[in-house]
DNA sequence: GCCCACGCGGTAAACGTTTACAGCAATCGG
DNA sequence: CCGATTGCTGTAAACGTTTACCGCGTGGGC
């Protein structure tokens, strides 16, 4: 392999300096003679630009980094969708880190940002803990938050408002009938556990809807875990006529329960998911799901981490996405509403 | 932010120089002394190491790229699931690139190696051309090829036995009692396309199965494009007792279709997809899909290049994943061959 | 015909590390 | 008691760029 050419071998093969090569390689005015010379030894050469030189000078890696809590999760993986394409578009590169949701992970990825491999950060943390928010206010790079984050909080921000999200579904299964509307949700301790469950309890309130604490079964983000607090909460209120999931996973495992124990999906329990994962549409019957627009939020994300590198310091910005219900066959009833191809046609929406 | 401090910094605060420095962080032998000065110095500065200027010095960047045709196909989604954690453990940072299956933007990624901000590369092209293989010959960085590859060319590469696993499905099929077994394929200019093609001839032919034409439909690897063949060869052959889809999206894409047409499925038309995805757990009736491991796939590439990185010039290594197929209710009959919990479990297979 | 401005291009320093080499003190063997 | 060995440490050069600065030659204005 020879150890490639770098800027001092065209600088000898074309007579001139490598201040010179500099410049022409970066277009900076000079002499049409020279750029000639300095071309043809450079297409010669098979020259490449070497990024991690360039780096130390300039002091720009051109990469970003995206944190996500977990590979697997769709929800992430519609942001990761949306992210990859922006910071493409722009030139950078997109380092993905999985943290698995566990703090000391997310702390490490930004205690690395001191490293200066990338230069700025998207993350998204399942939980936020003092922690978070004492390395994120001493971070050595902008870092922009997918999830809320305290008042006060200098970074920026997009949420999404599952608040709302659990209302357009309550309303809905209300609006169909359903009187004794279940939730199972995840852990409490994390944010969008805890804003779905608080949300939900409202959400009932608001509807002059009794809170009966044996409809509500905490699990874990999962299909099987979701399933198995299905379980339970059929063995508690047999008479339950919705489920509102606090994700599609979870939804996907209730699905697979109700089934089992011989409930018709919709009929004798209407189903509602939430993320409006591919998984939704892939399900049967599909999901009816909450969009709480993972793709626009990626999307934002990666817009603002982009205006904040190429901008000055500008303040923090919080951008909230609204949510979108999703009606499917496991709440609208034997109608079938194909909304088949998945992805594709989606384009409402979005702030 | 103040421009954070450097081993000058450090040496300045200790009063050594920056050899002792860096030696210490490196933990290369020292005396305790001066060991403890540098550490309290390093502490009390909260001094972070920088990447680049190490990678330039070192020639090492600890990172490696991984290329996927599209981050929306859950294939490749299984096989970052399994690279990540590997290349992470080994000290690793991925940079994940998204080509969309376009040859230039996969050239692009082989041409960028030269750039040298990554010691590796990973990549799955769906095509492979004269050039792919004239810019391997040429890398600056070993590159591990999932996916086929002609004999001979000079990098590490895993592979799928589609042909085998066309054969599981086909004879499971057979097996049933089906013989008017039809074909959705992707392209044929794919390397995937091809060897499903090839190797559902070859199945047929092998037990005294006719091939006929109007049993074979080509569309894209994507759902809705699927559901259009299926559409079409429904038409032609309307008795058809089974559908072999090239992946699980297309299988989706048929569920779909054949819902609309009225058939049962599998009771008038078994269907059986491909990859095994998450949604094939997913849908109803859950997909009996093939397997190609690409779990397995992803892990073992994500092997073969940290080997490649750490020893040294082996000869190029081909690992071949046997494929496996993997039962469910759209053709093992009503039993609803409860799979359940979608990933968890799966742990036989690998070679 | 001089001076100044201007356009180019070269020299060298810097970015923040790692590491070869040399120097120096202490220790050991004879 | 001296030379050689050993154990640490410091100096400086490299890695491959970008860029501030300076010098040179040309052309124009007076």
């Amino acid at each position: 392999m020879a150890d490639g050419p770098t800027i001092n071998t065209i600088a000898e093969r074309a007579g001139v300096s490598i201040a010179s090569v500099s410049r022409v390689l970066n277009g900076l005015p000079t002499r049409q003679e020279t750029v000639r010379k300095v071309m043809a030894a450079a297409d010669e050469l098979g020259y490449v630009r070497n990024a991690v030189a360039r780096s130390l000078k300039s002091r720009r890696t051109h990469q970003v980094a995206f944190a996500m809590a977990d590979v697997g999760n769709p929800a992430y993986l519609a942001m990761l969708r949306e992210i990859q394409p922006v910071l493409k578009a722009a030139g950078y590169r997109l380092v993905l880190h999985s943290t698995d949701a566990v703090v000391a992970d997310e702390i490490d990825v930004l205690h690395s940002l001191g490293e200066r491999y990338v230069d700025g950060l998207i993350m998204s943390p399942l939980r936020v803990t003092e922690q978070h928010l004492e390395m994120l206010a001493a971070a050595r790079a902008p870092v922009v938050i997918i999830g809320s984050v305290p008042e006060g909080t200098r970074a920026d921000n997009v949420r999404a408002d599952s608040r709302t999200g659990v209302r357009l579904a309550i309303d809905h299964l209300y609006a169909l009938g359903r009187r004794r509307i279940g939730m199972i949700n995840g852990p409490l301790d994390t944010v969008p556990g805890a804003a779905r469950g608080a949300a939900y309890r409202e959400a009932l309130a608001d509807l002059g809807l009794p809170y009966d604490e044996d409809l509500v079964r905490i699990g874990d983000f999962y299909r099987a875990e979701g399933g198995r607090a299905v379980a339970e909460l059929l063995d508690r209120v047999p008479d339950v006529d919705a489920l509102m999931c606090a994700n599609d996973l979870i939804a996907l495992g209730a699905l697979d329960v109700l089934r089992a124990a011989g409930k018709r999906v919709p009929a004798d329990v209407a189903v509602v998911g939430m993320d409006d994962t591919d998984l939704a549409a892939a399900s049967w019957p599909a999901l009816t799901s909450v969009s709480l627009g993972s793709a626009e939020r990626g999307k934002a994300a990666a817009e603002l981490l982009l205006d904040r590198l190429q901008g000055g310091d500008r303040e923090p910005r919080v951008v909230t996405v609204p949510p979108r219900l999703v009606i499917r066959a496991s709440t609208a009833g034997a109608g079938a509403a194909h909304d088949d191809a998945g992805r594709t046609e989606r384009k409402e929406g979005g702030a």
